[in-house]
RNA sequence: GGCGACGUAGCUCAGUUGGUGAGAGCGCUCGACUCAUAAUCGAGAGGUCGACAGUUCGAAUCUGUCCGUCGCUACCA
């Protein structure tokens, strides 16, 4: 009955601040299902951690003259922060950056060496004489050969488009030093992904039940263009020590092999710090287990592909059952980017948000079928229009009531037909927004959370409980005490999505274990109600926020 | 260039395998109510479903072309 469920979330890179695009498309997807799994009673993993390797930070850590860990200790504890202001809940939030993660990575390495699905090659590298480096394509800059553009980049000309191999550019140079780049043969490791098309097909063939384009894309590369091999390890100091010292020293695992193991590697660190080393497997050991990714739709094929691969080539380990990535938040019609100062990043959004309003706002705007377009007004719409009106207005006006006439939850004996009703459609809604987060429909399952509240307002209008006050204070009684017991039921279906306004109606009404409506109990004291949430001012948002956001 | 996706009411989006008069939320108009954060409830107006041409008894839903937007293209992760 309770089924062990791995929530894996995409690590975030400690290059820089993240915005609210990531969260939408990843981080509060994930927390929003992994509440809702434990108040189900299933017993949740949740875990990810920032992703500390890869060449963009070792630059910008050149450019800032400081050394990458600098840059890596700034931005971890800028996300970690922040998950706790938000209220995004992990079980394990760690990094790629630990001994314990160089520790499994490497021991998955040496079992796919020894297994025979990781072997070396020689390959020529542009190489920087002057920053004495190896460069990544995109750390070269020349004439583009199809437009002349003077600024392409080694993987891509920006002016034309075309994608672009780093040797076709006239007069290639290193963008860290501008010196002229030259090849130099170097040798790594290269995982041989291409041994598990064939297994990796078959394996997507089984999916059902994945959102159409998660599914069609990655069938497609298997099946068209197969996996091809590739190489991880680079010619760099900053990643985890290789296990083996055949390559001559200056050689480290590359980023994007080891970062996916980090949802093992963090696995397996939470079960050692709570002193239960062996607990990792009841997730990853186990085909009863249930394993559900939260990415962004750029990182499809690292866990729909590569990663399974690597999970094949280490032995059996439980594969993904579910990766329901997330389309893009644009903003404006661009994609969300703090690099380029599109959109908000995490810190801005809570600077003139509440956690909860944010979460709303974001929740009912994920991208979980096409890019969404969203801005600063769509959100302080949602949370004042949809949050504050609808759900924040019908808390406050009941607790008002019941406390000016009662002073605690009345007794409601006697319920007629309608009341009876108002709360079977609570219950409906209930449970139909628990079907739909066990289909990863979050949006959808926010809407019909909503519409419980909605039906409350309904019921009240209907009934007018305070004529009623004065026609036939036993009536009012009842129906003050229904309009409550259904709100008892609708923040069930909420709190997954708003976990800091959900711990003050427990205060209030009493903690409600599991995924039902439970009633408030008669007598319980009903204090004079505070507003869950304040409204947003939108003129002086506005005001306040730079226009490309508006 | 190649591959893929998208373009549905003012805004953000749903629309299973083609089939009774095209939907939701918000906004807007009108009405009701006044307990509540000028909140709530009801009714209504509003769309030739990007354009054109096809397939079909019948298409927002299938095919082709075009226009527009975007993503991916394996060294951004």
């Amino acid at each position: 009955m309770s089924t062990p469920v791995l929530v894996a979330v995409g690590w975030p890179y400690a290059s820089g601040s993240r915005h609210v695009g990531h969260l939408a498309g990843a981080y509060l997807p994930a927390d929003v299902f992994a509440r809702h799994q434990r108040r189900v009673g299933n017993e949740v993993l949740m875990v990810s951690g920032s992703d500390v390797h890869g060449t963009p930070i070792t630059v910008r850590a050149d450019a800032e003259g400081v050394t990458p860990q600098d840059i890596v200790d700034r931005y971890h504890n800028e996300f970690v922060a922040q998950w706790a202001e938000i209220g995004i809940a992990w079980d394990n939030y760690t990094t790629t950056g630990t001994p314990h993660h160089a520790r499994v990575t490497q021991e998955m390495f040496l079992q796919q060496l020894e297994n025979g699905h990781i072997d070396k090659r020689t390959s020529d590298q542009f190489y920087d004489p002057e920053a004495d480096r190896f460069l990544p394509d995109r750390y070269i800059e020349g004439t583009c050969p199809h437009c002349d553009y003077a600024e392409a980049r080694g993987d891509q000309c920006d002016n034309c488009g075309r994608t672009l191999d780093a040797t076709d550019l006239v007069s290639p140079r290193s963008t860290i030093s501008g010196a002229t780049p030259v090849l130099r043969a170097t040798e790594h490791f290269y995982f041989r992904y291409s041994d598990f098309t064939e297994r990796v097909a078959a394996w997507l063939r089984t999916r059902k039940g994945w959102r159409p384009h998660v599914h069609n894309f990655v069938l497609a590369w298997a099946e068209e263009d197969g996996l091809l091999d590739r190489a991880i390890t680079r010619d760099i100091e900053w990643g985890v020590e290789l296990p083996v010292d055949d390559l001559g020293p200056g050689k480290r695992i590359y980023v994007w092999y080891d970062a996916v193991i980090g949802y093992l590697s963090a696995s397996q660190e939470w079960a050692a710090q709570r002193g239960d080393d062996d607990r990792w497997r009841l997730w990853w050991e186990n085909d009863d287990a249930r394993h559900v990714y939260f990415i962004g739709k750029d990182n499809v094929p690292f866990h729909c592909l590569f990663w399974p691969a690597q999970l094949m080539g280490a032995g059996d380990l439980h594969l993904p059952d579910d990766v329901p990535a997330n389309q893009y938040v644009t903003f404006k019609g661009g994609k969300a980017s703090s690099s380029r100062g599109v959109g908000l990043t995490i810190a801005e959004g809570l600077e003139l948000f509440q956690p909860d309003g944010l979460r709303y706002a974001l929740a009912a705007n994920f991208p979980e079928q096409a890019d969404t377009d969203i801005s600063v007004a769509e959100i302080a719409r949602r949370i004042n229009e949809e949050l504050v009106a609808t759900w924040g207005n019908l808390v406050n006006r009941v607790l008002s009531m019941v406390h000016k006439n009662h002073g605690a939850q009345p007794a409601s004996d006697g319920r007629t037909a309608q009341d009876e009703a108002v709360l079977a459609a609570v219950d409906a809604s209930l449970a139909t927004a628990g079907e739909q987060i066990e289909r990863v429909e979050l949006r959808n399952a926010l809407r019909t959370a909503m519409d419980g509240a909605q039906a409350i307002n309904a019921y009240l209008n209907a009934t007018e409980p305070w004529k009623l006050a004065k026609s036939d204070p036993e009536r009012s009684a009842v129906v003050l005490a229904t309009a409550l017991d259904g709100i008892n039921g609708v923040r069930v279906a909420l709190s997954p999505f708003l976990p800091f306004s959900s711990a003050i109606l427990d205060d209030a009404l009493g903690a409600v274990d599991g995924w039902q409506r439970v009633p408030v109990a008669p007598g319980t004291p009903i204090a004079k109600p505070v507003p869950l949430f304040t409204k947003v001012d939108v003129d002086e948002l506005l005001a306040d926020a730079d226009p490309a956001d508006g």
